[in-house]
DNA sequence: CTATTTTCGGACAATTTTGTCCGGTATCGA
DNA sequence: TCGATACCGGACAAAATTGTCCGAAAATAG
């Protein structure tokens, strides 16, 4: 479904967001431990969410990762998985079609509009606050 | 969504059985054509196919590869994609944890489960045959 | 200022996926 | 029987993804 790199992204950010909301910065190396990835991997995908704005960073001592009020606020799992993944799994052609569309469809085109319509809409209306804070009241985990 | 290897078997499953239902017999050379796809690559693929038994390969002059009555009639879009990805899609955790499950639910569980689910009853009750039907119809496209 | 800490970023390595080549084997038709 | 045809299967090659290493840059504290 998605790429290694995009799930360490989401599971990096929600523990991001966990910390974030008590105002703490987390260091690359506490968030690998916590959600078991390997660290320089993982410091590349952060790069990445910090570039596009989904999360602060700061070098030094006392440096690290966190989010913003804002980013707390409107981050949506769908711009994690835009950023890492690009959007090619809602837009693009399940049985791999270049010219693929409705006009011009492949045998499976409607079935998987209706999949990857509630999938698109899920990833929409999630935000990374609505996973860090189901992970707080340990309903869920992000290890193993 | 699916592998590159996943795309080439269902686009040329749906055309052996196109041809199937005439009674005729496909090559490789011909099937590779016809959706476009890498011939050698291809070849892989139908040999896999074949050996699950989802498809039926012959040697020599007038050979291919042709479905028979039976195949035709009970092979599902499920079997093809069982039979090259595996079952991952639908059993595997969207965040790639190894031991998420309903006790111990990743944060996107609940979530993940609806999607697969609904993809996994589309695949389960898509025939080949529907699809090599809409093709049939003018009503689809297997190229580009 | 200096030493330490932590992220940044480029190069490199390992693994997986995708794709190619080619001799072998079976089959058919003349 | 013999030659041609088409799939089989193993080895190999290319590309993409995943993962590692290490010096540079920035920031903090003493």
């Amino acid at each position: 479904m998605f790429s290694k790199a995009c799930e360490y992204g989401i599971r990096a950010i929600v523990h991001i967001s966990l910390k974030s909301e008590k105002g703490m910065k987390v260091s690359l190396k506490e968030i690998s431990h916590a959600i078991n990835s390997p660290e320089a991997f993982t410091a590349k995908i952060l790069q990445q969410l910090s570039k596009n704005d989904l999360i602060q960073s700061f070098k030094g001592p006392t440096g690290g990762f966190i989010m913003s009020p804002k980013q707390l606020k409107q981050v949506m799992l769908r711009d994690v998985v835009n950023t890492i993944d690009g959007d090619s799994i809602y837009t693009g052609c399940g049985l791999g079609l270049e010219h693929c569309d409705a006009t011009n469809p492949c045998p499976l085109h409607n079935e998987f509009m209706e999949i990857r319509e509630q999938l698109r809409s899920m990833l929409q209306s999630t935000s990374i606050r609505q996973l860090s804070d189901s992970l707080r009241q340990g309903e869920a985990i992000l290890k193993r």
